[in-house]
DNA sequence: CGCGCCGTTGATATTATTCAAGACCAGTGG
DNA sequence: CCACTGGTCTTGAATAATATCAACGGCGCG
């Protein structure tokens, strides 16, 4: 949990109390769903290896991809509402996710200030990746929301120590067209014109920036 | 306070001390703003009369409207992070909104374990919210988005015990566009056409919805 | 009373989707 | 080892949805 934002600041002391939280630590094969909308929710979930993707389901049948989460990511907030989860999570490749317990976070929470306040800034910082999303989704088109994609995971992977110009999408064309509200032809079409215009290299999922300037640019230096 | 969330199921003792938060209650006037991205940011905000809009701005400009909020409705958690709005704040109408201070929130959070999971609560539902919303720009025909909106707030207003089949939206063609996804032309042009289909009555902003299990059909029962 | 914002509507342009065909690729079983 | 198969990806052509551009009417506010 280390490098999770929950125990930033915190007293050694404090960290091990939290660490001790982490109940379970789940092994997922890629494709296993790690709850349901409609499970019962008890645990906030965090991704120790691999990677996951949250999705909302609409009555008939349509799915929006809500959030693509890689390791230190925290996920899995829908349903303190009621204590069922609203979206399902899927893991996208053989994935190690740990489990919070919410109530005991929160009983923690509540004699550690810093904690309480940090669970709230995640939550928070929630709130604003999904604002961005959706301005995303209202106001950009199909190319620059690409762009800002492919600046997203950049970004995160530099966070993470790994090559911020060089990765390998776990999402198919559908999940990533989902994601961004597009058809799954209309991403692989932007794929080939990046690649075109010299602004990426990819072949299948594998992908290299070559113009982060460039991708800024379209994107609107949202990124 | 008293019709929010946070008082829900809390001893009267509690909800008196709650009460004491509620520093100040500011009198807006139609197109003030409450604040500003990159405004420091202190308390939650709750509407007690009126409406606001809350909206995030892209560097070029472009501005995405996140939410409409109805008297009772709390907003403005954007910030927690940092300390800073990410977006703006603006009313619609003249309006009075209560401001809590986070920072007594919390620590009366602290001590009353309900306060402190009705807080969580309502995080939770925004981002539930937030993700329809994105559900509702990813995957919706313009169309089923303003069934979808309309059906939204004739719930939000039966809630509070007002028509929830006649009302008057309060923002302009524009912002509902922006809200949706949509051009302010298309707007427009969908209410004419759900007015010749007879699924609403519309003059101006002010709304008369004539057959909801029709528009409900349109939102695919997502509302 | 007039000015400016707001809303409507039409014609046209652009963007993204749909439908369709085929290539590629990894994993499986013969 | 190879052929087979299902899922994924690419690409083209036609179509549908929405945006853009433009003009005008109306209402409300000062």
């Amino acid at each position: 949990m280390r490098e999770l934002c929950l125990p930033f600041s915190l007293e050694p002391h404090d960290i091990r109390q939290l660490d001790e939280l982490v109940a379970t630590r789940q092994r997922l094969k890629k494709g296993d769903i790690l709850y349901r909308a409609g499970d019962s929710f008890a645990s906030l979930h965090a991704v120790r290896q691999g990677s996951t993707m949250t999705t909302v389901l609409a009555e008939d049948g349509r799915e929006q991809v809500c959030g693509y989460h890689l390791p230190g990511d925290l996920f899995g907030l829908d349903g303190i509402d009621n204590g069922r989860h609203k979206g399902q999570s899927i893991a996208l490749e053989d994935s190690e996710i740990c489990a919070v317990p919410l109530e005991r976070l929160e009983e923690l929470a509540r004699h550690v200030p810093a904690l309480q306040r940090n669970l709230h800034r995640f939550l928070s910082r929630e709130i604003d990746r999904d604002h961005n999303i959706m301005l995303l989704l209202g106001s950009m088109r199909a190319e620059e929301r690409l762009a800002a994609f492919l600046l997203n995971l950049a970004n995160r992977y530099r966070q993470r120590g790994y090559s911020s110009t060089e990765f390998v999408l776990r999402m198919t064309r559908e999940e990533i067209g989902s994601f961004l509200g597009l058809k799954l032809e209309t991403v692989s079409r932007l794929f080939s014109r990046f690649q075109q215009e010299g602004l990426i290299q990819a072949q299948g999922r594998a992908v290299k920036l070559l113009d982060v300037t460039a991708l800024k640019q379209l994107a609107g230096h949202r990124c």
